[in-house]
DNA sequence: TATTGTTATACTCTATAACTATA
DNA sequence: TATAGTTATAGAGTATAACAATA
């Protein structure tokens, strides 16, 4: 019985299933972790991040879109829930006025000072108990590349709003 | 106006939004791939890839449930929607009266070598793109012991089947 | 005309609890 | 009694397409 046809490298494929594994499993126990601490999800604790990590506290909500992951309705729908717990405010832009300015409230930022303990030692436990300090640096100095190609290069997803042909019935 | 009261390590900070970062764009790079290419999810992909490793093309449920992810009940959808398909076969086991054997069958195994080149093609392009074979190394090498650990020390996820005080209704 | 964002909608997926059957 | 698996159910999340408004 045939192998497959053209057998992949091994290391490489290690590599890719392991780190398949690890982010299915991290964010497992993120999500679990988040939910009870906070009644967040990892998709809305990422906004908040997002959103504190800034000066401002703010971010047009495209920039939010293409920084942590999707469809502009998804964002609409997870911004929704954000203002609607308090956690973020939406207003116009000043500069653009198709734009709309998402920030964080202080409410949020208490919803994150709360749960960022909790989150920490999840991912501490998890993903860099078995690292040590040289171990994480060569990781992060492995991964941030691989990121920027990502980012740099996008490959299928994430297409812009795409027009179609229109006309023709 | 305080900062994070106990400042993370940056680097380690670092190694894990890369890892997030590029997890998340690697998967919706390969969920696109997989569902244009051979009408796949990712998580049925990785069911019967899961299967076509043994020798037998079988495992049973509960252990591609621990293996992939999740709820016994979200396999068997899964694994309904697989067999819906004619990419697997249930049958019961002959060594143990309650459990189900899957078994991928020849369209699973074909559907598979239709994908797997352009699949590849994704992984590589998108992730190991700007490794050498030794950063590939290395990151295997870092990823491993994180997912053993992790398999090892199921910590808030994967509580086997829970059972509740019972009585006093 | 291109871009920003929202809405409506339809669908997929996931988990919980209750249940059956076997060890 | 504990384990394997299914079913029913209910909810959350996502994307697509159509739309309104501004650049």
């Amino acid at each position: 019985m045939p192998g497959p046809p053209h057998s992949v490298d091994p290391v490489r494929l290690g590599a890719y299933f392991a780190l398949i594994e690890v982010s299915s499993l991290l964010r497992h126990a993120i999500e679990q972790q988040l939910s009870e601490a906070g009644d967040l999800t990892f998709v809305r604790f990422q906004l908040l991040m997002r959103l504190a990590q800034t000066p401002t506290g703010s971010h047009r909500m495209t920039d939010l879109a293409d920084a942590i992951v999707y469809s502009r309705s998804g964002l609409t729908y997870q911004a929704g829930l954000l203002e609607k717990a308090g956690l973020v405010t939406r207003a116009p832009s000043p500069d653009d006025d198709r734009a709309v300015v998402v920030t964080i409230t202080e409410a949020g930022r208490a919803l994150i000072a709360k749960v960022l303990p909790g989150h920490e030692e999840v991912v501490g436990d998890l993903l860099f108990e078995p690292l040590s300090q040289d171990d994480a640096q060569t990781l992060a100095a492995l991964l941030t590349p691989i990121r920027d190609h990502m980012r740099a290069a996008p490959p299928r997803s994430s297409a812009s709003r795409r027009r179609r042909p229109s006309s023709s019935s």
